[in-house]
DNA sequence: CTGAAAGCGCTTACAG
DNA sequence: CTGAAAGCGCTTACAG
């Protein structure tokens, strides 16, 4: 690879004047500029980032780090994260934790060595520590659906809501015995939904019907375990409400395994993205503007990263409201 | 941040000294190197990797560059070589290209500017001069799913076996008027599945039946769209072979519209990858092990990496085969 | 067993 | 308008 000196050389000047001239931030005469793009061309220069970056002190990479990315919402939230840091020249590292802490905290650590200028975490919640941490030297943090810390920015959807009007539509459809695919309460979204459930269902004076189980809880098994618990413990059944699309399609295969339709116990998943539309039955669910989230996350941690030391943005916390899309599951 | 040189100054060594005694890589005397472990952790010391990788001439990067990640199958297999990659210490870049030649281009570009060790490639076909380039240029180059260059490594699927089987499957199940959602044939995958459609059809006596369009291949509405053009052409059709579980998706979606059962037409996927099994009618598909194929690109891109250069190893060329799996759409 | 020095490839005050 | 020099934070022959 042809460094700055070689361009430098060819093109008679100083390395200097090389930079100065490829980065255009400097007056270099035009003869002097032209002979040295020349001399770049022929010798097919690039610069060297890693060299730029421990001079400058700047990466230009964000670092993302999220419990699974197939079949979940954080494969779309990704996409919007990549996009927007491209376009706003920064490159992305990707980390998977499979909600397992100790992943997390390796991820995290090599993550603070100077890998990346800014972090975005849907953390498993186990190493706050080390999150606050991290951003206490410097590196700007942004949690992305699951939010632990209140001094940290975060991009969350409102959950409460979600699980408040979900409870609101299937009552209006007609059910009375609804049960919610609950657990994980240690983690912000899932609380969340659960406390909009509860109160729902308080104010329409029913009763709560809650499972949860040991599984992975953003899995298609947590999903198929708890459905066939509220099954068992209430034979009058008539909607499931699942925190997120995977879990859902869980539950509906119970359903579909038992010879239950649609008709008779209603399906709804919390976190909506995409995938239930596109179902033989369709999925009714909350959808969350998972690629906007994304783009928004990174233009924050973007922006808190370029933001200068001497006026620190307080943090700030940003909630999408998702929509309700009925469809044939309901 | 602490540096090396705040740790020696703190242990009253070298920095040379500390640099040695934190990397075990030559012998230092045990009080010394306790002082300096003491100086490390009083300071909260973590390396520089950026001067580390400067001075090393070596990243422990590698840069994964697909089309898309939501509802496909990169997201999985990107979580495999995530994971392995990590396993082997390094450090994960992705980039999503939305299958735009241009994308791919700009990602490029900025991989091959000393980001990267090494990159993992599900291309255009667009950008196989560039690919070559960059090759050339001493980065070590994988192939993922789509392989268009035979002098570069690759790790794909048996995809004509695919088509083949598939067929084969179909007929024995009694279909004799098979679609195939075709299209996007200057990319391997799609030719090869052609090719063993094509072979297949011949062999057993039938007819061919194809569909394209316009729209991104990858996708629910190229799925649906074609299959509505199969229905249209065909009154007769009996099965339709989707490349992709999307494509399944959306072909399952215009059978569904139509009021078409499995029992009259049939729905089969190419490319399977978990999500098949989980839908309520689920999916016969051909499975291919999508977190295996990333480990393994993962594991290869590395060992290209971490072959010195005197002894190239030649490309490999690693073909998985993908198995039927029975479900209810068939 | 340890220190002094050079250098990875860049950028950026500082002179002139 | 351009060159010489210092330095980002490390590693690694080279002495001793």
């Amino acid at each position: 690879m042809a460094t700055l000196k070689d361009v430098a050389r060819l093109a008679c000047v100083d390395v200097s004047t090389v930079s100065r001239a490829l980065n255009n931030n400097s007056y270099v005469h035009p003869d002097t500029k032209e002979k040295i793009y020349a001399a770049a061309k022929e010798l097919g220069y690039h610069p060297n980032v890693v060299a730029k970056a421990l001079r400058q002190g700047k990466r230009h990479t964000i670092g993302v780090v999220v419990p699974r990315l197939h079949l979940a919402i954080f494969s779309e939230i990704l996409q919007g994260i990549e996009e927007e840091a491209r376009g706003r020249g920064y490159a992305t590292l990707i980390c998977v934790t499979e909600d397992d802490a100790k992943t997390e905290k390796e991820c995290l650590n090599r993550l603070r060595n100077g890998f990346v200028d800014g972090i975005i975490i849907a953390p498993t919640g186990k190493n706050g520590h080390l999150i606050r941490d991290i951003k206490a030297s410097g590196i700007a943090v942004v949690q992305l659906v699951r939010r632990q810390d209140h001094s940290i920015s975060s991009i969350v959807a409102d959950y409460e809501t979600c699980g408040y009007e979900a409870v609101t539509y299937l009552y209006e459809k007609g059910c009375r015995e609804i049960g919610l695919i609950a657990g994980a309460q240690h983690l912000e979204p899932y609380k969340g939904r659960y406390t909009g459930y509860r109160k729902a269902i308080k104010k329409l004076g029913l009763e709560e019907n809650l499972s949860e189980c040991n599984l992975p809880v953003n899995s298609f098994e947590y999903g198929y375990e708890c459905a066939n618990q509220l099954l068992a413990d209430n034979y009058a059944l008539d909607a499931i409400i699942a925190c997120v699309d995977i879990q859902g399609l869980g539950a509906r295969r119970v359903l579909k395994e038992k010879g239950i339709g649609c008709d008779q116990i209603k399906v709804i998943s919390l976190t909506g993205h995409v995938v239930g539309g596109m179902l033989r039955t369709s999925m009714t669910s909350m959808e969350m503007p998972a690629n906007e989230m994304g783009m928004k996350a990174a233009a924050m941690v973007i922006e808190e990263i370029e933001t200068p030391f001497d006026r620190k943005l307080s943090p700030r916390h940003l909630v999408f409201s998702a929509s309700l899309v009925e469809r044939e599951s309901t």
